[in-house]
DNA sequence: CGAGATTCCTATACAACTAGACAAGTGATA
DNA sequence: TATCACTTGTCTAGTTGTATAGGAATCTCG
């Protein structure tokens, strides 16, 4: 008679709390000596039932922080050439940009190169985080040329989105010169911010927006989530 | 979870992006408060990483007034890898292919969906690798409807080639009616054939070709090896 | 049955990270 | 000059992650 561990009940315990809404996505759990005490077990048998709820895609933990309970955790399909966001919408998502960075600094040797720029020349980085459903499905940087768009910092700002203070920059459309995808590694600071792990699989995308001259606008990369995210490439777009 | 300790990881990313000349020397770095929102960590965090900077002689710090880019910056050796540009729509296409098995089956679930076959309906399956500079570049795995094409196997094995196999068959030009991309982890059997290392990413690039009618001819799958390979995509994706 | 291996749980210690608060120093401005 | 917002330095406290060690129950196989 193989009698049921107690790291298993104490998982089961948990997930029927969290499944009655006890604890709604994104709130936080007692901490383990918490439940080490309200179980009556030592920490670690306790940490063994949230390392399975975790395997489960129940919860999810940041190191002195704590567990909270996960977004559930879905395949998003992401068409390249419409709007990440409008693509998001239409699947029902709740689509989320989360600003990490602006910053204007000394442009790399790429992106000289992508961007035409001289050694000298600064740019805005952008820098954040795509969320669907308050779940994490990117991170992206994007770069502009600091020359034709001194103002930007300020108008972006002042309305909070960067395609509004391109136009007040003078760049009503753009289009996309070249995408490049390759396949890259979690490091560690990226897992933390898609709440993966480190060294999982990343769907890296490069791309140059240019406008109607075809002067450089923006260089972009954004890291994608490998087992959250599909990119969809189809005919018809 | 974190093999690498976060602080670590802040380090050596902003080592890179002073050793890409984002910083000059004498320059000052973002306030700690900045790099910490940019990473999604704690101030401490942030300055555990910082210290480890000062520690290594990159960066000198003064109380108060910020962090700056130390005068003699160790500029450290950056790796020169060579990458494989990919165009997307080649990508079935390639001129060094090595055959590794060529078999007649059942129909999986996924490809009876994608290719609209019956419960009973078999396929041709055709898997290789794909060679650049006698380097592997990608495995393949193609599938063809076994009805309309009784005769491929006999037909690739008398001419080797899958397009002349199916050209025989009366397939004389097939498009691309859509792709799908995602980033995966090399299992041990996929490394081994790609010659890296288990764990390393693989882009992994699902599609399926219709002939002129938009009957469905070959579903593909391949796995490049992402750190050889980089996908262009063409605006007429 | 019996010995060894495995699983389950406890216990301790330390490293990594978060959180908040306050002191000390800087730089710009009135 | 005095002030004030901002930035770095330091401190305390709490939480999760990992490593090690060991005892007890259970499973496995000769």
């Amino acid at each position: 008679m193989p009698r049921t561990p107690i790291w298993k009940s104490i998982a089961d315990d948990l997930s029927g709390e969290i499944a009655d809404g006890l604890y709604l996505p994104g709130d936080k759990l007692p901490t383990e000596a918490q439940l080490a005490a309200r179980f009556g077990v030592n920490r670690h048998t306790v940490r063994h039932a949230l390392s399975a709820l975790v395997e489960a895609g129940t919860v999810h933990t940041r190191r002195g922080a704590g567990a909270f309970v996960a977004q559930t955790p879905t395949d998003y399909p992401i068409g390249k050439r419409v709007r990440f966001h409008q693509n998001l919408r239409a699947a029902g998502r709740m689509p989320t940009r989360q600003v990490l960075s602006f910053t204007t600094r000394l442009a790399s040797p790429e992106e000289r190169e992508a961007l035409g720029l001289k050694p000298d020349d600064q740019v805005h980085a952008y820098e954040g985080l795509s969320l669907a459903d308050a779940q994490p499905i990117a991170i992206f940087r994007s770069v502009f040329p600091a020359t034709p768009f001194p103002d930007l910092p300020a108008a972006f700002e002042a309305s909070g989105s960067v395609t509004a203070a391109l136009k007040d920059a003078g760049v009503a459309d753009y289009t996309r010169a070249w995408s490049r995808l390759t396949a890259t590694l979690a490091s560690a600071t990226q897992a933390l911010h898609l709440r993966i792990a480190e060294g999982d699989p990343l769907l890296r995308s490069d791309g140059l927006n240019v406008d109607t001259t075809g002067q450089p606008v923006e260089l972009g990369r954004t890291w994608f989530a490998g087992d959250r995210v599909t990119l969809t490439l189809s005919e018809e777009d």
